[in-house]
DNA sequence: CTCAATATGTGCGATAACACACTTACAAGT
DNA sequence: ACTTGTAAGTGTGTTATCGCACATATTGAG
């Protein structure tokens, strides 16, 4: 794989994609490409963070992990944002355990060189501050979502979160991964699915949903769904995109 | 109320507090002491913010207002914090209604102050950032509570969080408000206060829980509390304090 | 083709929280 | 002292989700 490759596929990051020319140029040496599989664990819960990660076609799942063992999601990285915050908000250390919702790519950068350029101050620091920023959103809403409705309505909002992340219609997940990040009884996904089979909302097949009537699932999604979509939208439209040249 | 009396009280809020002189210095004319009374908004979801205030007495919650009315928590900023942190995130509004809690004082300081103090980077950028990173696990904390603990215990979470930001085990605070904090119904919030006073760990009358039994509390409360506070401990322990010369 | 592993479907009783309707208790002002 | 508004307590029936046990379906490996 070449260089111009690399770069070129970095640019599918949103956040790199805003870089200006000069500060692309420092920044690409850097970003190693990898390839994730399903399942794969990049932090764990309590880890020290080595190196932050900037998906593409990857996408990470954020998991708090009870005493108990249970689980639940806080929020979902995908290209448009980087896995690894705490490096330059401080602390070093993650409170979640990074995981592989669906196989794709990344690219990877040493905790040292994400933070010297954060240090620099200039366009990266400020999409990195938004992108903190709209996560938090995203977190938020996660956490009044699971105060106040219902299963099937946070299923949808699943659904579309993941679709959002992806080329593909086809959700390749099982109902026991999707109870994990739900945090809920396997059974529950298994009942909701059903329902929005029914309703010709998705397909329902062993280990993978595929998306056939996207209108009909914002229409049952719950209103948060949109709140978190408009924030990133407001925070990081690409009013600073750049073409690679 | 003379500019040593301030000066002094604003070194109550622990961000503050972490200041060099320098810093400090430049910092106080800006500061303008507040007193804020229980029920006051200071941020509505959706507005562009003027100001960030920084409590010292009072305590800030955060809430999320769906469409349907309904409400629920998803932090609360007291002398630890700020309460405006999108000002330096980027964005400069907020999706959450900001509210006292409980009624006490702010320093507040103009937006633009602000984020002139935080583009000088230092100490005090340093210590924003991590603050929001102990706010993220706050939030998050709060999401997977939500998720996965019965009232009971988020009951207990969130009259120790009360607690650990006031001076006073008398909180002053009807049940109606509390289930607009925790998202649930005011019925549920008296059944669940009910049972912590017959377990002998509150007192529970008309408009106030006063604390009887903070150990009793503490072994009864979910694993979520403990969590939040070392974070919190850890990320902004005063190892930076300084005194008022 | 068969087996083993894995994923999904189903049934049932238990429970926590819900919605709604209402009563009781308290406190402040006239 | 009485009224009024507000806070808290109570009762009943409903619902969503849980926990567990087990049946069925699908897939991949041998």
């Amino acid at each position: 794989m070449n260089v111009t490759n690399n770069s070129t596929n970095a640019l599918k990051n949103h956040l790199l994609a805003s870089l200006s020319n000069d500060e692309f140029a420092r920044f690409q040496s850097k970003l190693e490409p990898v390839s994730l599989k399903l399942g794969t664990v990049l932090y764990e819960s309590g880890d020290r963070l080595d190196h932050a990660y900037f998906p593409t076609t990857a996408i990470i799942s954020l998991l708090y992990i009870m005493e108990n063992g249970s689980t639940a999601e806080i929020g979902v990285v995908g290209n448009d944002g980087i896995l690894g915050i705490a490096l330059f908000m401080g602390g070093d250390t993650t409170n979640s355990r990074a995981i592989v919702q669906s196989a794709g790519e990344v690219f990877k950068i040493k905790a040292q060189d994400l933070k010297t350029e954060f240090g620099r101050g200039g366009t990266f620091q400020t999409m990195l501050l938004r992108y903190t920023q709209a996560l938090m959103t995203q977190i938020s809403q996660t956490a009044v979502c699971n105060r106040l409705h219902s299963l099937e309505q946070q299923l949808c909002r699943w659904i579309l979160l993941s679709h959002d992340r992806l080329n593909s219609d086809k959700l390749v997940m099982t109902h026991d991964l999707i109870s994990n990040m739900l945090g809920v009884r396997r059974e529950g996904v298994t009942l909701a699915a059903q329902k929005l089979a029914e309703k010709g909302l998705i397909t329902n097949t062993r280990g993978t949903i595929i998306l056939i009537d996207r209108q009909g699932l914002e229409n049952a999604v719950c209103e948060c769904y949109q709140v978190v979509n408009d924030e990133y939208n407001r925070l990081l439209s690409r009013g600073i995109s750049r073409t690679f040249g």
